[in-house]
DNA sequence: GTCTTTGTAAACAGGT
DNA sequence: GACCTGTTTACAAAGA
């Protein structure tokens, strides 16, 4: 098994959001669930054959389930049925309990058990769902809204009850009395449904809007229920604007939301919401169906049934289909879109904290380049400087995406730091760390033409003093961003999905976090506060010229100074090379080795560092 | 069509 | 020799 299959599956199964993990079930539950896998495999050879026919799935199939979990109605017995059977937890729970044994036994044997139990789960359902509907119904529906929930409700009936009749034509079984009673019930329901659609057409036109566009036709309910509005708010991702009608919202719309760079990217990321939330249900779906059977088979194999067209056939199935993900697949992000992303205003520090828990989880990959997210990377962490090797942690600890491929990725990375001037490396005697100068990151950003590439001869003109001190202008910041509407879209598709969304607290989750995706970041802190270093690629202070001393920060070099200058004294003979240095840190004369370990002696030299530090700012305050 | 930016692949060197 | 790290080059794709 490879990185690619591994990857995904691995994020799904240790998603500590749970987003991704169907809810739990309890034994009755699963029993249910089980009766009902049975009863679907007596609905004739239609159902066989969806089971055994995955891989053909049309476009429509894909959005089947995110349309019917939205939809107030199923639009087929198949459809709802499925749909139910996971059964999460709702106030509905204690009624199928309560409706478990409505009707007398037929018989004492299996086949009439199962019967009973499949008509005690149709009406937990039916309670269910009327219960749901009753309480929508009394939270916004108007009058007419009512009476197309109700139109709904009795289509909802019908079809389970077709379902259920569908399902109680088992090839040897023949409970006539329960049938004719569903039958009869069927065809009160179908006279209550055209009752009610006769009453709907005379008595409630359709209603459209004056500003409507040709040809729009809307019910009342539909414009309650459009999905970028909503209880006076317009739902456009980063927007929040108010609107106190749905003229004013399409007023808004027309006039806030044209065809623009950012609103391309915003349409963009929702797509590869969407198409990540699909896959990931369907992978759900099949997962669940692959469970479904391997209990089946448990159970049959325990019960000593064997069924005529059991689990032995079903188990020859190929399984849960696995779509083949290609670094190319849809959910990847094209070239040029991360550079427009950035360029329209996405920020990267909030994009990355506030969805953290879905880009850990989705094999999404972030909308940013791989120098802004080095970059996020590296400030994200305590001390502003991180090994290869932790940047390498960092992504993959971040992403879900950078947990295949790693070959191509770190590859990148490595390219990346070389290539841009505003990654600084810094060597001292425990390794290099990689740094980034903000100032030449923002200057990168701003630069309309040309590339400033490492290794291109340094064009003439300002030299590194201009970046003395040179903060960062503060990344831009929206009070609406678009990450806090795109949480907010996946919160909704989530609940729509009936899947969990990770809400956690953005300081709580930033914090927790950290520690995870920097748990191996032992290193103690040694260069805080000099993220704005330099605009010198490698900072080795034994290369240092003293042109190259000049285009450094002086504070680190006072402190790259400092600090040696401690070993020195402490040493007496310290060698000029850094392999002979480390060699040399371990000698007696060191007063840093009474520290058995490294961290301890970090620690030491750390406190030498801040030292260093408030000198130096002694020093400019003093210039001052 | 040209240029820029970005991503990717690959070769190469030096170090461990 | 394998692997890691870092640099450099080339090329393709996308957008301006």
């Amino acid at each position: 098994m490879n990185e690619v299959n591994r990857g995904p599956e691995t994020a799904l199964n240790t998603s500590p959001g749970g987003a991704a993990k169907p809810p739990p079930l309890n034994s009755f539950e699963l029993d249910r669930c089980l009766d009902r896998e049975e009863a679907g495999r007596w609905g004739g050879d239609a159902a066989r054959r969806r089971r055994r026919s995955p891989p053909r799935r049309s476009p429509t199939a894909e959005n089947e389930p995110l349309s019917l979990a939205r939809a107030s109605a199923p639009t087929s017995p198949t459809a709802g049925s499925t749909q139910s059977s996971p059964a999460p937890a709702s106030p509905s729970g204690s009624t199928n309990a309560g409706a478990r044994s409505p009707l007398p036994l037929v018989a004492p044997d299996l086949l009439a058990m199962q019967l009973l139990d499949q008509h005690s789960q149709l009406q937990a359902l039916m309670k269910q769902r009327l219960f749901h509907q009753h309480h929508m119904q009394k939270q916004h529906m108007s009058s007419e809204a009512a009476k197309r929930l109700e139109q709904s409700r009795l289509q909802d009936q019908i079809s389970l009850n077709l379902l259920s009749q569908s399902h109680l034509q088992a090839p040897d079984s023949s409970p006539g009395s329960l049938q004719q009673q569903l039958g009869a019930q069927q065809q009160q329901l179908v006279q209550q449904l055209q009752a009610v659609q006769r009453q709907y057409l005379m008595h409630a036109p359709l209603s459209v809007p004056p500003n409507a566009p040709p040809g729009l036709m809307l019910w009342g309910s539909e414009i309650e229920e459009h999905p970028l509005y909503g209880r006076g708010v317009c739902k456009w991702p980063g927007c929040d604007a108010l609107a106190e009608d749905f003229q004013a919202f399409l007023k808004h719309l027309e006039a806030a939301h044209t065809l623009d760079d950012r609103s391309a990217a915003q349409a963009r990321v929702q797509m590869q919401v969407v198409a990540q939330l699909e896959l990931q249900l369907r992978r759900e779906r099949d997962r669940l169906a692959a469970m479904m059977r391997h209990l089946h088979a448990a159970r049959d194999t325990a019960h000593h049934h064997k069924m005529p067209h059991g689990p032995a056939s079903e188990g020859a199935s190929p399984g849960p289909v696995r779509r083949r993900v290609s670094d190319k697949s849809g959910v990847a992000i094209a070239g040029g879109l991360p550079y427009m992303l950035e360029r329209a205003g996405l920020d990267v520090q909030q994009e990355i904290q506030r969805n953290r828990e879905f880009y850990k989880s989705a094999d999404v990959r972030p909308p940013f380049t791989y120098a802004s997210l080095i970059r996020q990377a590296i400030i994200e962490s305590p001390d502003k400087q991180l090994t290869l090797n932790e940047i390498y942690n960092w992504f993959q600890s971040t992403f879900c995406y950078f947990r295949r491929n790693a070959a191509t990725w770190k590859n990148a990375i490595r390219t990346n730091l070389s290539l841009h001037k505003c990654f600084v490396r810094y060597e001292d005697d425990f390794g290099s760390f990689w740094m980034v100068d903000d100032a030449e990151f923002v200057k990168r950003r701003h630069l309309s033409r040309g590339r400033p590439r490492k290794y291109e001869p340094a064009p003439p003109g300002p030299n590194a003093q201009q970046f003395l001190g040179a903060q960062s202008p503060p990344m831009m910041t929206s009070p609406h961003g678009y990450s806090e509407a795109l949480k907010r879209n996946l919160q909704g598709m989530m609940e729509d999905c009936n899947l969990a969304y990770m809400s956690t607290d953005d300081h709580m989750m930033q914090n927790d976090d950290y520690q995870s995706s920097h748990e191996d970041y032992s290193r103690p802190q040694m260069m805080n506060g000099y993220g704005n270093s330099s605009s010198s690629h490698d900072v080795k202070a034994e290369d240092l010229s003293a042109n190259d001393a000049q285009d450094i920060k002086p504070n680190i070099y006072a402190l790259k100074n400092e600090m040696q200058a401690s070993d020195y004294t402490s040493k007496g003979d310290y060698s000029n090379s850094t392999k002979e240095s480390s060699s040399n840190r371990s000698s007696e004369t060191s007063p840093y080795n009474e520290y058995a370990r490294p961290e301890d002696r970090y620690r030491a030299l750390s406190h030498i560092k801040d030292e260093a530090e408030n000198l130096s700012l002694n020093e400019q305050r003093s210039d001052k």
